[in-house]
DNA sequence: TAACTATATAAGTGGTTGCTTATACAGTCA
DNA sequence: TGACTGTATAAGCAACCACTTATATAGTTA
């Protein structure tokens, strides 16, 4: 890993939102509709939160239905790393969320 | 640690330059002077740059005559994890300098 | 089919970042 | 003292970033 790579994994990690987004997914696949109220921002933007982290391959994407869940890649070299790092961080509550899928098997 | 402390620590590491600067200095204090020729880049910008690891307490300043000699704080919580990232890149070579203090005692 | 839901992409924007040059300041040494 | 060296700070600027709204696309369901 060069100095460039190593750059930019840690601008995709070191962000405050994809943060979050990562510490939520530890406990099993999100879809984006799940993290709106949580996050109180709009889809798009966490969208693109979500393209970032895919771009450096620190998330695994599984589309299904009209959902997309995001997973974290746990094949990432810097995985346990980043379990690391996440477990740094408190805890959050995910709010409870209108998305159709509420009563969806997992 | 919280998700504003751990992103603002990321991203002081998280920067091509920076990640140069630390990875040099793990082998011992350096002054700017140092690094001038080898980053390539002005005098204020490494100047910047050591500012905002110190900030984040990443690095300690000695100042001993017209020089102030940067190194890692080996107290630092992330301190461990910092070497192994650093660990990841390859070495780099430290150009000669006309610095003033080149047979100077460290 | 048509309405609805979830997502992705495009375009625009304000704030941040990493550099530059200019300048101030402090220590060294003739 | 005065010239010199090393560093820090200030101001300015171009590029980047993280959001927004608008819109396109795809799957679901009545």
């Amino acid at each position: 890993m060069n100095h460039s790579e190593l750059e930019n994994y840690l601008k995709a990690i070191g962000e405050g939102t994809r943060l979050k987004i990562l510490k939520f997914i530890i406990d099993g696949p999100l879809c984006i509709c799940d993290l709106i109220e949580t996050l109180d921002m709009s889809q798009p933007a966490i969208s693109q939160h979500m393209r970032r982290l895919k771009e450096e391959n620190i998330v695994l994407d599984e589309k299904r239905g009209r959902w997309t869940y995001w997973s974290l890649n746990a094949k990432h070299p810097q995985y346990p790393i980043l379990l690391h790092l996440l477990s740094l961080l408190p805890t959050l509550e995910l709010l409870k969320h209108p998305c159709t899928n509420e009563t969806e098997e997992r």
